[in-house]
DNA sequence: AACGTTTTCTTAACCGGTAAAGTCCCTATT
DNA sequence: AATAGGGACTTTACCGGTTAAGAAAACGTT
C-alpha cells in the first residue's frame, strides 16, 4: 500500500503558509519568525515529510552524492581487501556529512569516462573519487573539460592538474628493499600488481633503481592481476629455481598475494622465514592472521579513503587544486622476514 | 572551464523540433518518422547531450539506482570478504541494466529505516537490497508501509511478507556437523557470527539440534563479531582445554575467522587437521590460499548477490512477493579436515 | 470533393523543489 | 504626517525533463 506521496505543498497547506516558506525553513534561511518555523516543522513531522532530493537537486542546489567507479572485473573485486577497506574509509567521512556513495564497476577507462560524464551532466553526483590511474589517463582531460570536482587517488605525475591524494610508493619500495638488503638478502624478487596501473610502474622503476644502487646479486620482477592465484603462480615459479639461484626474499604488491605466497612456500617444503622471507603490502588484518605473521609495508588504507573523501569535499566547496600526500607506508616487521640462511 | 550545460532544448533547436519530440526519440516511443528520429540523434550526438537523469526521475519515470545500506562499524567492513563479493555480484547485474548502486554504511537498524525512507521518499532509489536481518526486524513493517520494492536477503521467517532471497543455513549447518561426525569427531565447536543477526540464531539452533541428534560428546558454541581477531580469541580459548576435553573440530561462520583459527592452531603447536579439523564458511578465494587449504561450506556469494539484484529488478517491475532460495552451501572438503587422531 | 483516420509533431501542464523579486505591514525617523 | 527601512511572507519563474491532449498534414474512402 503506497502512501500517496507527501510533498512540500501538503506541508505548506497544513502549516498555513506558502511552499516558499517551507523551503526557507528547511534550508535554515532567514526571513521567518520562530513561530512560523516551528509550525512548519511540526506540520512536516506530522505528515512525515522530507524534501525530495531529486527535485532539490534539479532546482539547482547541492548534490549530496559522490561517485566512485572501479575498473576491475567484478569477480576479482571481491578478493581485494584494499577496496573494501578504502570504501569503508570513504564512507566514514561521507556518513558524517549525510552523503551517499554512488558505486559502479566499469570494464575499462573509456567506459568510466563516459560514466563520470553522464553522472556529472545528469547532476547525479556532486563530485567523484578517481582511482587506479595509469599513464596518460584519459580521465584527466575529461574531468578538466567538465569542470567536475574530483579527487584523484594517485601520484601527481599521473593525475596532472587534478587535486590528488597519494602515497609515496617509490620511497616505500626503496625502504622495503633496503630493509631486506640490510638483513643480508642479495637475491630479492617482487611480485607486482597490474602492469597497466601507474603506481605499479612507479614501484617497478623504484625497485629497479634500488636493486642497482644496492648492487643486488639478483633482482626479479613479475606483474600479475593482483589475485591470490596469480600470486601463487608467480611465487611457485620464482621458488622453483635451484636453491643457489632462487630469491631469498619476495616483496608482494598486496597482502592477498603474500598470503598465497606463504602457502606456496609451505607446499614446496620451504620454511618462512628461514628459507625465504616474504614481505606484504597494504597490511590488512589478514597479515596478522597467518602463521608466521606477515611482515608488511603497512598502510592505513581506511585513513587513506577518509583523506580522499575529505579532500573531495574540499574540492566541491571550492578549494583550488592541490596535492595531498598521505603518510608513506611504514615497514612493519613481523614473523615472515629474517636474515637468509647462509 | 565548465562547458555550459547542454539541455534538451538545445538539441531540439538544433534538430529543428520541439523538446517533446526529442523526448519521444530518446525514449524509443512511437510517433516520430525515421528521418526525424535520425536528425534528433544526430543533433544530440553533435552536442554531446544525454538526458539529465535527475530531471527524468522527477518527471516521473523510473529511477535507475538501487540502494544498499550496510549496518556494520565501518572499520569492520573492510575485513569482510563476504560483502565485497556480494556487492560485486550485485554490480554484475546492475551493470547490464545501466543501473548504479547507492551504498551507505549505517550505525544501526533504526538509522537504516530512516535512510531507506528518505531515499524512497526522495526518489533517490527505485528499490533497495536489505541485508542482515534480525528477529522482529523493523524494516519489514517500514518497507511495507512505504510500498517500496525491495529484496530482503534473509530467511523468510525473518523477512515476513517481503520478497526474499535466502540460503538454507540450517541444512548447511546440519550437513557440516554430520560430515565431521562421520569423520569420527565427537567433540565439535562452532565459532558463530554476530549474535544479533537472525541467521546466526538459526545456525545456532541448527547446530544444537544436530549435536543432540548425533549425541555428540561435546558441543560448544561462541558468538563473535565476525572479525579475525575475535575468531582467533575464540579458537585460542577453545583449544586451551586439556587434550581430552577440547574440541577436535571447529566450524567457523566465515572464512576470515577460519584463517585466524588456522594460525592460532599453528601458534599453539597443534597440527591441522591431525590435532584439530577446521571448517570455514562462505569460501572466498582465501580458503584456497592457506596451508593447509581450508575445507569449507562453499557458497557462491557472487552469484548470491547477482540473484538478489535480479530479484530486486523483478520486484521493481511488479512481480509479487516471493521467496527465492538459492543453492544451499555445499561441503567442499580440502586439507583442513580429517578424522581425529585416536 | 467531402470526410473520417492515421501519422507526425507541437503545446502546455506537470514533477517537487529553490530563489529572486515583489507585497504588505509595522516601526522608527524627520 | 509623510517617508524610509526592515521583517515576514508570498509570487512567480525556473531546473530539465515527461506526457496527455491538441493540431496539422497525409492518406484512404465513398
Amino acid at each position: 500500500m503506497t502512501t500517496s506521496r507527501v510533498t512540500i505543498k501538503d506541508v505548506a497547506a497544513r502549516a498555513g503558509v506558502s511552499k516558499g516558506a517551507v523551503s526557507l525553513a528547511f534550508n535554515h534561511k532567514p526571513g521567518l519568525s520562530e513561530a512560523t518555523r516551528d509550525r512548519i516543522f511540526e506540520a512536516a513531522r506530522e505528515l512525515g515529510w522530507a524534501p525530495n532530493l531529486t527535485a532539490r537537486t534539479l532546482a539547482g542546489s547541492r548534490v549530496d552524492v559522490v561517485g566512485l567507479a572501479i575498473c576491475r572485473p567484478a569477480r576479482l573485486l571481491g578478493l581485494e581487501p584494499f577496496y573494501m577497506e578504502f570504501v569503508s574509509g570513504v564512507e566514514s567521512v561521507l556518513i558524517e556529512r549525510n552523503c551517499s556513495l554512488l558505486l559502479r564497476l566499469v570494464r575499462n577507462v573509456e567506459e568510466e569516462v563516459g560514466l563520470q560524464e553522464t553522472w556529472w551532466r545528469g547532476r547525479q553526483i556532486g563530485g567523484s573519487i578517481l582511482v587506479d590511474f595509469r599513464a596518460d589517463d584519459p580521465r584527466v582531460g575529461a574531468v578538466e573539460r567538465l569542470g567536475m570536482p574530483v579527487v584523484a587517488v594517485g601520484h601527481p605525475s599521473l593525475t596532472g592538474s587534478l587535486t590528488s591524494v597519494w602515497t609515496d610508493d617509490a620511497t616505500a619500495v626503496r625502504e622495503a628493499v633496503r630493509y631486506l638488503a640490510a638483513l643480508g638478502h642479495r637475491r630479492i624478487a617482487r611480485v607486482g600488481g597490474a602492469a597497466a596501473l601507474g603506481h605499479t610502474a612507479m614501484r617497478t622503476a623504484a625497485f629497479d633503481e634500488a636493486a642497482r644502487t644496492l648492487e643486488l646479486a639478483g633482482a626479479w620482477q613479475v606483474t600479475t592481476d593482483y589475485s591470490g592465484e596469480a600470486g601463487a603462480r608467480a611465487t611457485r615459479s620464482l621458488l622453483s629455481a635451484a636453491p643457489a639461484d632462487r630469491p631469498t626474499a619476495i616483496v608482494y604488491d598486496n597482502d592477498i598475494m603474500a598470503v598465497a605466497g606463504l602457502s606456496v612456500a609451505a607446499e614446496m617444503g620451504l620454511s618462512v622465514p628461514a628459507d625465504v622471507s616474504l614481505l606484504a603490502w597494504d597490511d590488512s588484518q589478514l597479515c596478522r592472521l597467518t602463521h608466521p605473521t606477515l611482515s608488511a609495508m603497512s598502510h592505513d588504507v581506511h585513513g587513506f579513503g577518509a583523506d580522499a573523501a575529505r579532500t573531495l569535499f574540499g574540492a566541491i566547496t571550492g578549494d583550488g587544486p592541490g596535492s595531498h600526500p598521505v603518510p608513506t607506508p611504514v615497514l612493519t616487521p613481523r614473523g615472515s622476514t629474517a636474515p637468509p640462511r647462509m
